[in-house]
DNA sequence: TTACTTGGTT
DNA sequence: AACCAAGTAA
């Protein structure tokens, strides 16, 4: 069931999805060709300092081979990005609110639209320790990225070029889940890699005390039980089920073990269930910044 | 520009660059076929002792890509090459010097005619710890080698059938260049390929406090930019500069790539540059041994 | 196409 | 030193 039939596009119809496969190669805006020299003189009307560009690099990387082209939304709360996947089963939502960077300025609203492939090119030449400036002007047609080696003896400076994005937005709603589950994203990235060696789909199924992921396949079934309990020591690790009834549902590992990507970004994911509602798969990032999946569930026949 | 244009060829004139497109297949010599039992019998005119095959591993692999068959020009001052890639644009000059092996004798100038090709797969054959022993005949019709395990409880041996090459031989002028660069030569390869994302091409531009590497391509625009510092503590890693005259160039980046495959052979690298003369990229082995690129600048409308 | 080996990165 | 990616070989 693709998620527009659970989420309503806030003002849009349905991009066509033939539309959005032939997208692939990136349209470039075609305003003024303006040499980069004079970038500087320019009003930049974007200026957000991230201390740590590893950040980007693994948002960028979690997303890109769900999203192909995407704009990130800028106001003076923060940037964010919501986009589907091309079969419209999953939606990206994330969230980098400005607390997360150091400083964060944004003077008026602005739409980046930027190829994903052409992004993690830049953020390559990046190294993880690296501090990351991103800059863009008013009604702009690059993306400016400055990295510094934190020993400022190397200056790299980067202008992306944007793209004008027709993008469907969806209105997330906000629900009440029936089962909430904070458990290590280590551990989910595990089970639903081990999963997808049998099967196609996995069945989340949560109950007062525990999660089992259970999955059925030409070789054979597997199922996994976490049962959920709390360290003091090392609330990472713990595993946390909220429930206000019992919920069982079905998933594409695919698309799953596509979200775990992320797992390099925090040390813990929130899989938030109800019956006849996308699954969302959160990871919270510093700052009250986030990163969100949500996932239509299978049902009937598609199982 | 073909190097032919910036080099005087020293002997002889261009090859046809047909005649070297058509040598792909290794045409061998074709003396008496000799059984290989006789080899130790007969008097061995070269003998070189390499203590760590490495070495040799790592600068066939560093100039296979560009040069297929070519001549290593052996004397009593060691072991040379020198050849041009097809597109007559790069050239390698390799000179391992007699004082890099232990021991090493050879009592008559030989040309020993390599297809690169055949001694990778050789020299495949070897760990890269092993004692690497070649030696060749008075008017060879093979290259021996040996490799012993430093442990000495396996000692491979291999009759590599050699060719005679027709080989052009570029007479280099010495240069006084107007910028030498010092860099390691991880940052050097890993600015090349993050540049090559980009665009095909790189301008290198060296001043007096800095280098800066700047291409311009469809997705975007980059820059690098290394300022000249000094650690005496880690000199590998300094970025020094000499200038005579602030000078920028440009280049292919698919040729440096290429270059940049020598990274492993030497921490750091030395780029040399003057207007209207190519490029030198100079990896310093131990003992004096070198193994230089030549890379012709791209001029007016190449860029 | 898949598995392994090698090299690069953190 | 361990992990991850890419290239290569089967």
């Amino acid at each position: 069931m693709p998620l527009n039939a659970l989420f309503k596009p806030r003002s849009r119809l349905q991009i066509q999805t033939d539309q959005t496969l032939t997208q692939h190669k990136p349209k470039y805006n075609t305003k003024s060709a303006r040499s980069r020299q004079h970038t500087d003189l320019r009003f930049a009307v974007l200026e957000a300092r991230l201390e740590q560009a590893d950040l980007l690099k693994k948002v960028v990387d979690a997303i890109k081979d769900l999203v192909q082209d995407c704009n990130f939304d800028c106001n003076d709360s923060g940037i964010a990005l919501q986009a589907m996947d091309n079969s419209h089963v999953a939606l990206v939502s994330m969230m980098l609110k400005a607390e997360s960077f150091s400083p964060y300025r944004c003077d008026r609203n602005v739409a980046l639209g930027v190829n994903l492939t052409s992004l993690t090119k830049v953020l390559r030449a990046a190294s993880s320790e690296d501090i990351l400036t991103i800059k863009a002007e008013d009604a702009p047609d690059v993306l400016n990225l400055v990295f510094e080696s934190s020993e400022s003896d190397r200056l790299s400076e980067y202008d992306l070029k944007l793209m004008d994005i027709d993008q469907e937005h969806l209105g997330i709603p906000d629900t009440e889940y029936a089962a909430t589950i904070s458990m290590p994203s280590a551990d989910f990235r595990k089970i639903c890699q081990d999963l997808m060696l049998l099967s196609e789909s996995v069945s989340i199924e949560a109950s007062k005390d525990g999660v089992k992921f259970t999955c059925a396949g030409d070789i054979g079934n597997g199922a996994v039980t976490l049962r959920s309990h709390t360290n003091v020591d090392k609330p990472d690790l713990n595993v946390d089920i909220e429930l206000t009834e019992p919920v069982a549902l079905t998933f594409s590992l695919k698309y799953l073990v596509n979200f775990c990507k992320a797992a390099g970004l925090s040390k813990s994911v929130k899989l938030c269930l109800s019956n006849e509602v996308p699954l969302l798969v959160e990871y919270a990032l510093a700052g009250n910044s986030y990163l969100r999946f949500y996932l239509a569930p299978k049902i009937g026949d598609d199982e």
